[in-house]
DNA sequence: GCCATTTAACTAACCAGTTAGTTAGTTTAA
DNA sequence: TTAAACTAACTAACTGGTTAGTTAAATGGC
């Protein structure tokens, strides 16, 4: 990536779109980020090495500072790309016109399913909510009140609404809500872990469909009073492996 | 401590119980521990100081070299602490003599009462959990293998044997233990961001037997037919704070 | 019971490798 | 010719680990 000095052969500075130079600037910025996320998800900030992350985006470790300024500016912007994203997917299912019912299993598949699309997304999220150490985070606060509180507090009025109008048992909805999101979250982060612990890898596309079935059914056994728990909507359900 | 030089006055060599010079040895083995459980669970094993660790335990830096060869054997001897005494105390509960709807629920209120008694538990947890990176874990199979497959698949076994006697709802008994832990530990792991998103202090003694509640009651409600969901046994819920 | 010797526990100072960040300069499109 | 994009080489600070030594108990010979 970003060695790319071809394709700059077509000159022609037809209006509309921004030019050569500028959109290969912008690509190589993603480059970085992108190399950039996987090596926090991966080894932590602390662990994260600048270096790693330029030869991953085939640049020179210079060109980090020249767009991001420092590492921790750059572990802030990662952080920002991959919540925002979360935070928007859904978001999108919240606003849609649904029936409590559908409503919360809804949301629950599209975070089980933003999760599940990416295996540095949930170490991502989960490292970020662990950092509270010497250092504490910077970046903590933002995230926490600009994409999560959004969501955490829309997803708990859904809750005390289900309740409300007698759809939904009655549940504590805060803690209903981190219950939801630690196991989509855990099963994802802790995964190498359970591959020791099962014996079997967790991450096949046929068992990760059995994790979505299997949250689904916690979620509407937990909310849905006395039958009608089963899980009906599989879902997608990507990224196999072996 | 480790300045103690005091106390070495008293020097009667009454046969049983070792020597006070070996004692005190292993006083200050322990405190390094302790010290390195909390920095590892803060830090993680790349941003954790080993100098850090040597102010902590009031001792030199040197001293950590002597008693434990390097940082990723300290980091080791961390985990192993903590998982074996997880472990011990979790099994001690699933061997007792009860009947199915008993011993998960007593098993589910251990494994919190755990987890919540400490908080660097919880991160020390997540951290080697997550661990896969670049260096890989030398110690994640050990860990996996020999002190939380046994509890792992003890659990398993129990889910089983109540679904088997119709105690129990049929559920995936390998997924819902991973829902069980994921929930205990990821709101303690967490905190600090819920701590924000929540806008409130998630680690009070009330908040603590809040959760247990919550937890016990997805529990209930996903495992046992119909209705007798509610949460009996508050249980101890220790640690208050704010 | 005394003293020389050994040994375990512990430390100050140091070293070598690593790493985030800088600088001075080159290339290339506008 | 200018400026943005990009790099090779460098630096200052940090950090895990070592070393050479000190202190004070324990040991053994007499």
């Amino acid at each position: 990536m970003a060695t790319a000095n071809k394709a700059r052969v077509a000159r022609r500075p037809l209006r509309k779109g921004p030019p050569a130079v500028q959109r290969e600037a912008a690509e190589t910025r993603a480059a970085i980020l992108q190399a950039a996320m996987r090596e926090f998800a991966e080894e932590g900030i602390a662990g994260a090495r600048m270096e790693a992350i330029a030869d991953a985006a085939g640049v020179n470790k210079a060109l980090l500072h020249y767009y991001f300024d420092d590492k921790e500016r750059l572990y802030g912007e990662a952080l920002d790309h991959v919540f925002a994203t979360l935070s928007r997917r859904v978001l999108q299912v919240l606003e849609r016109d649904l029936p409590p019912r559908e409503k919360i299993m809804a949301y629950a598949g599209a975070h089980f399913d933003f999760i599940a699309a990416s295996p540095i997304y949930p170490r991502l999220v989960q490292r970020e909510m662990m950092r509270a150490g010497r250092h504490g985070s910077p970046h903590m606060r933002r995230i926490g009140e600009r994409y999560l509180r959004p969501v955490f507090a829309r997803v708990v009025a859904l809750l005390r609404q289900g309740m409300a109008s007698g759809q939904f048992r009655q549940v504590d909805a805060e803690n209903f809500v981190v219950s939801l999101i630690a196991m989509n979250v855990f099963y994802f982060s802790s995964a190498p872990m359970m591959a020791i612990v099962s014996r079997r890898n967790p991450l096949t596309a046929q068992r990760i469909a059995d994790r979505k079935a299997a949250v689904m059914d916690v979620v509407a056994a937990t909310l849905f009073p006395s039958g009608a728990a089963a899980a009906k909507d599989a879902g997608p359900a990507r990224r196999a492996s072996k």
